[in-house]
Formats: structure tokens, C-alpha cells, sequence
DNA sequence: ATAGGGTTAG
């Protein structure tokens, strides 16, 4: 910097001021090649009698590095007022900005600009134009000026693949996706593939995965992060070791994401000490990487390891954020540590001036609810600043369940159905409710609104990985080819326990919203389905792990509890909220779920 | 003569 003022007053006192090569190069070495000196740009930008095109464009950009995208669309309408005429790198600049500060309007003046000035068949300005519209959600738009190019390159297909996969149309991403010319890169295999990941469409993610290492199509860390979800979202340890193991082999960097990435996958796959290794191998650890493993130990349900985890946070000065509370204070409410959830939700606004927001408060919610203390989890919600949501009513409502608080439930199970109409899991909630204070009558009535309202149960479904291959089962379902085997083995698992003490438990089920079966459909529930195939297809003393989409059964939860004592297995069951280590007739949840 | 567009977590 100290020589880059020498330089410049060189360059005042040899009268180059007026030289915009020479000033250029100035202005762009402050203003985009150096991170802290825009400042100095501007004033420099300032002295200059007569800037081109480039000097506007490197102030511009300046602006939008820094996220300044207001200031860039200001300066680009400050060029035309000086009559200074864009040029082919003056639109993807500004489009650029109009992208990010959500400048509607002025983006569609500027594509009026574009195509006036004659800058509309210059392929990189018509692909800003294109991510730009994708941005508005404006899909026609985007596809008009696609279909207008001449010459698309992999970059305007990319743009287009992503706007349908970001508005939720991932079928015709993956028709755009098959359209293209076959010179596909990373990048947009990645479009596609995180397009099926974030639609919770592992398999198919999977699918291209193995379609683009075919193609030889290297995998760089964009995929590798997105198909470490996919591996997370199926439970798919073995998969996500191999990417790990691919990452590591290679040397791929490891970012902030990538390794949160792979922390996730191991937690959620139910491999905590894997992901801990990884977590200490770290040669720099972000504040989402503690976070992480925080809220991996708060969902295996070890809230002390969370809370020593959080201490040695503050010993090596990482200040903490409101995801770290919000994780700290989840391990605290699964693990029944009441007095210390107290203590940190103060903790954290009196020691870090972070203020409670909505989640931290459903936390608490949760915690106090869970815990059976549903009058002062209901004050807070009355008490709470904000109005509570719906997750936090959620929690007070899945609190009133566990604790058989008829009155409560009903009052709150009501007023969630109608904040939250489209969600299924509200009304089971409040049928189960019901049905466990034996009010058939509104368990129906319940049921018939759902049907009114066309809102569908979520089916739940579980994953199994064996062999490398993933098994997957729903409820009652026959799809696997081995079903016949399943079945028997269910049956035969069934029979085991019941000495044991297994009395089917049916406290948990509406039978008016399973349909499919006429037999008891909790002996079919999918979790049941897998152990069977786990236990048909693993060698004895083998760990089991299995995923679901659901929260388990009360009815699965004390099946699987029998069925590791009696089997000698250790089964690590993951469902919607927690992990569930069963082992010798025991859960590591201690029934508290 | 200097510079520009598309991708990853929770």
C-alpha cells in the first residue's frame, strides 16, 4: 500500500493523471486485487479527469466483491451519465449486481440497455442476463433469452439447470440436463446432482453420480459435497466413507463446507467417533465445524460431551454463534439436562450478547416440555417476544404426547392445524392424542379434516445398507425381492422377543390413517422391515444401522430394544430427530424421545 | 493493452 502511494504521486508529479492505461492499472490493483483498499480506488477514481470504460468497470467491481451490489448499479448509471459507453465486460458486472440486490426493476432496464447499446448476442452478457432472471424466479424470462442465443455454451445451460432445480422443478432441469451437448463438466454435473439432492432425491443423485464418473468427469469438491448429502440424507455410511476416502486420496481441499460436509455425513450416518477423528484432524476448524459436531453429539444424545465440546469452543477463543446455542441447548433438551439448558439460554445473551431468537426459545420449549414441565414450557410460549411459530408450538405439542396432557394437546394441536394446515405430522400428533385419551370420535373427525383438506400422511420409510447396496422399505411394503424371507424373519423376530416381555404397544397408532394393511400394520412398519433384512444378511454380533424418515414408534422403539438383547446386536436406529443406539435391551435415548 | 458468466453445508 505504502508503495502504491509513491507510485501514485509519481504518476501526479509526471502529469499521467490523464493517462487511463496507467490510471487503470492503478485503480484495479487497489480496487480488485487488494482486498481493504476500495476506499483508496475511489479517491484515486476521483482525481481522474476522464476514466474509460475499464476504470468504471474495475470500480464496479469493486463494489460488487464487497457486496456493495447497490453502489455497482450507481456507478454503472453514473458511466452513462458521463456518456461513458459500456462494454462487453460492463454487464455481467452489473447484471451481476442487479442479481444480488434483488434490483428488479433497474435489471430489466438493463437488459433494455443491452440490447439497444447492440451487446445482445454477447454470449457471456446473455448468461449474466440469464442467472439474473433465475435469480427473479423469472423462468420464461430466463428461457427467452436462452433461446434467443446462437451459441450456448455450458455455462447458459448450467444457468438454465439451475433456475429449474432452484424453483423446484428438478424433472425439467434433468430434461435440460439430457438436452445439452455431451461436453459436460463438473460444474454442471453438480447443477443436476445437487438439484436431486436438495429434492431428497438420493437415489437418483446417485444414478448420475455413477453416469458422470462413466463419463470421466472429475469429481472436485462441489460434487464431493453434494453427494456427501446425498450419502447423509440416505444414511449411506459405507457410500459416504468412499467419497471421504476419494476426498482425502486426492487431496482435495478441504473448506469450511466440504468438512462440515463430512462431519455431518458421519454424524447422521451414526459414526460419531469417525466424525470426531475428523473433526480433531481439522488443520483449521470454522465456527460451522464446531457447530457441527456439536449438534452431532447433541443428536446422538451425549449433551455433556456437547457441553464439554462448547467449553473447550471458549477456551480456543471461537466465539460462538446463534447456531451454537441453538445445537447446545438441543443437547441439553435430549439429553433431560434441564438446569444446564436454563443456565446456557441466559449464558449465552449475558456472556456473548447474543439475543434469543425464535429457535432458541423453541429449544427451550422442548426442553421443559420434554421434561414434563408443560406449564412453564406453555408460559414460555406466551411469554416468549415473538409470536411463537410453528415449530415451536410443535414442540410443546409432541411434549403434551409424550406427558399425555389431553387438555393442553387439544388446544394446541388445534391451533397448529390451522397455522400449519399442509403438515401431516401436526395432525397424527394430535389424532394420536386422541386416541390415547380414547376419543375415537375426534380421532375421526381429525382424520376427516386431513382427507377435507387433502393433506397425505408422510410415508414413512426406512433405509438399510448392506453390502454396499441400499435397501429401502415403506411401511407394509413388498418391493424388495426378498420379501417373502423379510416377512418370515419379522414374524420370526416378533415370536423371539415376546418372552422377553414384547407386548405389541399400539398406544402410538391410528389405525384410521393406515390404509394399506388389513393385518396389524405395526408388526410392517418399515424400520421393522430392515432389521429383518439386516439380521437375514449380516453376519452375527454385526452392528446394524438404520435410517428413517419418521420418528420411531413406540411400538419399533421397544421392539428394537428386545431384539438387541435377544439377537446380540447393537442396532443404530437414526430417525427424524435423534439417534437411538439399542444395545443389550437398552436405548442410549433412555426412552426420553 | 488491462477485466467478464455457471457449482458445495446447516
Amino acid at each position: 500500500m505504502a508503495e502504491l502511494k509513491q507510485f501514485h504521486s509519481q504518476i501526479i508529479k509526471l502529469g499521467l493523471l490523464a493517462d487511463n492505461y496507467v490510471m487503470g492499472r492503478v485503480v484495479k490493483f487497489c480496487s480488485v486485487s487488494k482486498k481493504d483498499n476500495l476506499r483508496y480506488a475511489l479517491k484515486v477514481f476521483d482525481t481522474i479527469p476522464n476514466p474509460d470504460a475499464f476504470i468504471y468497470n474495475t470500480i464496479m467491481r469493486g463494489y460488487l466483491q464487497r457486496n456493495l451490489p447497490r453502489n455497482c448499479i450507481l456507478v454503472y448509471s453514473e458511466m452513462l451519465q458521463e456518456f461513458v459507453l459500456p462494454n462487453n465486460f460492463t454487464f455481467p458486472c452489473v447484471l451481476g449486481a442487479c442479481c444480488d440486490d434483488y434490483a428488479i426493476e433497474e435489471g430489466k432496464q438493463i437488459h433494455a440497455h443491452v440490447l439497444k447499446l447492440g451487446f445482445g448476442l454477447h454470449g457471456v452478457t446473455q448468461n449474466s442476463l440469464i442467472h439474473m432472471y433465475v435469480n427473479f424466479e423469472s423462468l420464461e424470462e430466463a428461457k427467452r433469452v436462452f433461446d434467443k442465443m446462437l451459441k450456448r455454451d455450458v455455462v447458459s445451460w448450467t444457468s438454465l439447470i439451475n433456475g429449474f432445480a432452484k424453483w423446484g422443478f428438478v424433472d425439467e432441469a434433468l430434461k435440460v440436463f439430457e438436452l445439452m451437448p455431451k461436453e459436460r463438466n463438473s460444474i454442471v454435473w453438480n447443477a443436476i446432482i445437487a438439484a436431486y439432492v436438495h429434492s431428497n432425491r438420493f437415489h437418483e443423485a446417485f444414478s448420475l453420480f455413477e453416469r458422470m464418473k462413466e463419463e470421466d468427469v472429475v469429481l472436485d469438491k462441489y460434487v464431493a459435497a453434494s453427494m456427501l448429502s446425498a450419502c447423509t440424507g440416505l444414511g449411506s455410511l459405507e457410500q459416504g466413507k468412499w467419497i471421504h476416502c476419494y476426498i482425502e486420496e486426492n487431496g482435495i481441499e478441504l473448506d469450511s463446507k466440504l468438512a462440515t460436509s463430512i462431519i455431518d455425513m458421519y454424524c447422521k450416518c451414526g459414526y460419531l467417533e469417525k466424525a470426531f477423528q475428523v473433526f480433531n484432524g481439522l488443520h483449521y476448524r470454522g465456527i460451522s465445524s464446531w457447530n457441527c459436531m456439536i449438534g452431532g453429539l447433541a443428536m446422538h444424545g451425549k449433551g455433556k460431551a456437547a457441553i464439554e465440546l462448547f467449553k473447550e469452543m471458549e477456551r480456543k477463543m471461537v466465539p460462538p454463534d446463534n447456531i451454537t446455542f441453538v445445537n447446545l441447548l438441543t443437547a441439553c433438551a435430549h439429553s433431560r439436562l434441564v438446569e444446564e439448558g436454563r443456565y446456557y439460554f441466559q449464558y449465552m445473551t449475558e456472556a456473548h450478547g447474543i439475543e434469543p431468537r425464535i429457535e432458541h426459545y423453541g429449544c427451550m420449549v422442548d426442553l421443559l416440555g420434554r421434561a414434563g414441565m408443560l406449564e412453564e414450557a406453555r408460559k414460555l410460549t406466551d411469554e416468549m417476544p415473538m409470536n411463537p411459530d410453528e415449530s415451536v408450538l410443535g414442540a410443546l405439542l409432541g411434549a403434551c404426547r409424550i406427558h399425555k396432557n389431553m387438555e393442553l394437546g387439544e388446544q394446541i394441536g388445534k391451533r397448529l392445524i390451522n397455522l400449519d394446515p399442509k403438515n401431516s405430522g401436526r395432525y397424527v400428533l394430535l389424532a394420536n392424542i386422541y386416541a390415547n385419551a380414547g376419543r375415537w370420535e375426534d380421532v375421526a373427525n381429525v382424520r376427516k379434516l386431513m382427507n377435507d383438506r387433502g393433506v397425505k400422511k408422510t410415508p414413512g420409510f426406512s433405509v438399510i445398507e448392506l453390502e454396499g447396496v441400499v435397501n429401502e422399505f415403506t411401511a407394509g411394503g413388498r418391493a424388495h425381492p426378498e420379501a417373502k424371507e423379510i416377512y418370515a424373519k419379522v414374524d420370526e423376530m416378533l415370536e423371539g422377543i415376546r418372552p422377553f416381555g414384547y407386548v405389541p404397544d399400539t398406544e402410538g397408532v391410528l389405525h384410521e390413517l393406515e390404509e394399506e394393511e388389513t393385518e396389524n400394520p405395526l408388526n410392517h412398519h418399515s424400520e421393522k422391515l430392515a432389521m429383518a433384512l439386516g439380521l437375514l444378511k449380516t453376519k452375527p454380533g454385526e452392528t446394524l444401522r438404520i435410517s428413517k424418515n419418521l420418528r420411531v414408534c413406540k411400538d419399533c422403539h421397544q421392539a428394537s430394544k428386545l431384539i438387541s438383547k435377544v439377537y446380540k446386536r447393537e442396532i443404530i436406529v437414526r430417525d427424524r430427530n435423534r439417534f437411538h443406539h439399542f444395545k443389550m435391551g437398552e436405548c442410549s435415548c433412555e426412552d426420553y424421545w
